[in-house]
DNA sequence: ATAATATAATAGTAATACTATTATATTTGC
DNA sequence: GCAAATATAATAGTATTACTATTATATTAT
């Protein structure tokens, strides 16, 4: 049975060599996934997933600058990933409210079905995103790799979200806030609610984490 | 002139040596504070800041294990300081509505003014925490940290702001995920409106991250 | 078939994050 | 007041990390 195979593509700013273009490259990225997950992205290196594909250090280095760079690199992925899914869902959404409803789920929901893009594992991707992405802007080039247009797809992101929300309330002061808070803040509950519980109220109900932002959004735009 | 002299008080799991106990001790956290601001968190290293405090790299590591507990301790510091603005500050409110403003208004407003606590620079410290605290908690060795009480003042304070919430809405079902929310994504704006402007909205009217989140807040729990 | 080029592996280096040991103060007991 | 005990600081290491320069081996082109 064929299935429709769409493909995502990742800005050639973001590595040295495609790791898409070559079985070594595709084994880097997706063994990166596990072991950056299994690690931590501190504890995690280029030595050791060298090792766990059985191939060298610097024939990493090939594909990527650094592990910094694997890092933007996965977070772009999965902000483009997150894009197709939210134009995907809501394109033939003709109410505002619905739009930005489907929107919000969207970006908050919890991850838990593989779509097998071919070399990604989008739940420990996911994974990924939430425990380490903070670290890819939390560093003193922001600004420059900003400028380098390291994160625009998160921003188009944000952007499409924010103009979801003008549509409900077209003179809403703070849709990029609101977006932001929403995207980063779910994130961040999910975290919380693994590691740091006492930060959040998980507990109660189903998907308190979707039901918390969704209930956020609609009484701040009213 | 004599002033008010209050002192916060670290828990001392939190270091090796107290660095509050020595010269050196204090020339470490001091000089720490505007180092990692300088170079950020990953490029700070206790060699560099050995050399700059005229001393020697192992010295620092008999009062801090390494630099996560540095980062740490400088962490619990800032969270002790707000705990006291903030009982300080809503102690003699007695409208629940106005105490939880004035609590919002401390926890996201800009620090801009240097209370010269002996050795610690709070305007600094105020951008250590916005734009490295959350890589204290965003490592393998979390659930273990928190075991260990390494995140309870920053616990505590979340659990005070969320009693406020009940005190105005008894029954909002959300007020941890709503007061870390708030806490966390002001700190996380101030950082977007710094380095990824277009995440958020901070061109417009004065104040702007206070009043989106002090209106969010009423809006939520109505 | 040979030259040119792409790709991978080897073998380094400088810097980092520590630690073990030694040196130098300071305090304490008598 | 002086030796012994203890606290504190500096020296000199080591293993690991994050790379890089060089060499080896494929692959492709002519």
């Amino acid at each position: 049975m064929d299935k429709l195979q769409i493909h995502i593509v990742i800005d050639s700013n973001l590595y040295t060599k495609n790791p898409e273009s070559s079985d070594l490259g595709r084994k880097i990225v997706s063994k990166s996934i596990e072991l950056i997950n299994e690690l931590g992205f501190e504890t995690f290196t280029f030595k050791k997933l060298g090792l766990q594909i059985g191939s060298n250090e610097s024939s990493i280095y090939r594909y990527f600058e650094n592990k910094h760079m694997l890092l933007i690199y996965l977070t772009c992925w999965y902000w483009s990933w997150m894009e197709y899914q939210l134009v995907f869902a809501t394109s033939n959404i003709t109410s505002p409210k619905d739009r930005l409803e489907t929107a919000i789920h969207i970006l908050t929901r919890k991850i838990d079905i593989d779509n097998s893009f071919t070399f990604i594992n989008e739940i420990l991707l996911g994974k990924i995103i939430i425990a380490e992405a903070n670290k890819a802007h939390h560093t003193k080039s922001v600004a420059a790799e900003n400028e380098k247009g390291y994160f625009k797809t998160y921003k188009r992101v944000v952007e499409r979200v924010s103009q979801m929300v003008l549509a409900v309330n077209p003179v809403y002061e703070f849709p990029h806030m609101l977006t932001s808070t929403v995207i980063e803040g779910s994130h961040q509950q999910r975290h919380f609610s693994e590691h740091l519980p006492s930060l959040t109220d998980t507990g109660k109900g189903k998907s308190p984490i979707e039901r918390f932002y969704i209930d956020l959004v609609h009484k701040a735009i009213g």
